[in-house]
DNA sequence: ATCTCCAGGCTAATGGAATTAGCTTTACAG
DNA sequence: CTGTAAAGCTAATTCCATTAGCCTGGAGAT
């Protein structure tokens, strides 16, 4: 075994490259830049490590596959949305604080579209983390509403149709769909403002039919 | 130049295939069968070319590649949508025409999932039919909203957060996205009702800022 | 200083899918 | 009967994901 009798016994020339300092954390962070500049549907092993320098099967040895990876860019993302929801909302309440977090929440499927891509999919409920961090981002939503008085089946069907709205707003925004020259901001900010106000009249609907 | 004649039998089981009697629509039925069942992500023209008994070249023939296919099943489907919005809607004002529509728009997304999926997408405005059916759609939300007196921005507004909480809703619910126990279509008639309540209250509002 | 081990790179091989080129056959026109 | 165009096909290429297994640098252990 001391000479190579294989025909592939080509030697590298390359200069002692060390270690190239992959961890999962740096294979996740470089995906995500990948899933927002070329779409998370795009993301590929062969993009990502032809960016970290290593050949594709090195990948393997910090994630488990691609599925794993968006998995991870999911888990990641989740936390930074979940970050930026929390610092856009606390010290506010009411209108004030859902307006806040619904830009918060748009401003980030604008500065990261991949990312934001992978939080929409829920997650396995036997991958902990991944379950930890979408129930968190749901907490902050939850409190908002629960500041416009709304409790039990109210506040679960605002979180509902809050989650409905903003992500059906920033998909279709990033869809290209909406082509009319009206300013999107401006839309955007009355659709949210309309919503707070119906979840005024839900507080005091204690019965709602239908 | 010739016409297309509806002449051929269908012949199989010989030991030299004839003609497999494809089309561009055979094609394009085919796979919206596929996306609906495996998901429009995971449409492949190797699973569509398998189960029509060809070989995955021959689709070529009909289609221009899978982007080209995804394209075809977009227009389809939205004119399926379009369908069965207009069906729905025809004969209805008001809430009562808000409530069907949107019902019938869920309806869709669930009976064929990856064809909804297809229409998401904003099509290339270059590509006439795909831009045809697209307005098509989006003028029967646009009437039935006119039936709340909007016009303007208003009624462009309205479209806008009735697509984003349309689609939203049934994004999220098709990844999974809402797990509490409290069911969904009550859920979701009361966001529409409340969204229906709202309008009322644009329709008077006479100045909007900018 | 040397030895050992293993994490983290690597090459090779396999298999699936998309695409293109070019061949063959069928159905039909004349 | 024959020529031709459309609609199949095979073959070849490329790209990607995945798995198997080799190789080495550096951190401890002796």
């Amino acid at each position: 075994m001391s000479s190579g009798r294989r025909s592939w016994d080509l030697r590298n020339g390359s200069p002692h490259v060390p270690r190239a300092g992959l961890s999962q954390e740096v294979v996740v962070a470089e995906a995500m830049r990948v899933a927002d500049e070329v779409g998370l549907d795009k993301l590929t092993l062969a993009e990502v490590a032809a960016r970290l320098g290593v050949r594709l099967p090195s990948l393997y040895k910090h994630v488990a596959g691609l599925d794993a990876l968006r998995g991870h860019v999911a888990v990641a993302a989740g936390r930074e949305l979940g970050a930026a929801l929390v610092a856009a909302s606390v010290g506010r309440a009411g209108i004030d604080a859902l307006l806040a977090l619904s830009d918060a929440y748009r401003a980030f499927a604008h500065r990261r579209p991949g990312a934001y891509a992978a939080t929409v999919r829920a997650p396995d409920p036997l991958d902990t983390p991944a379950v930890a961090v979408a129930t968190a981002v749901l907490k902050v939503v939850f409190d908002v509403l629960a500041g416009f008085g709304l409790t039990g089946d109210d506040a679960i069907d605002a979180t509902r149709g809050w989650r409905a709205l903003l992500h059906g707003f920033v998909a279709i925004e990033a869809a290209g769909g909406y082509r009319m020259p009206q300013d999107l901001d401006r839309s955007f900010h009355r659709l949210i403002s309309a919503f707070g106000d119906s979840l005024r009249g839900w507080a005091v609907t204690a019965a709602t039919p239908v």
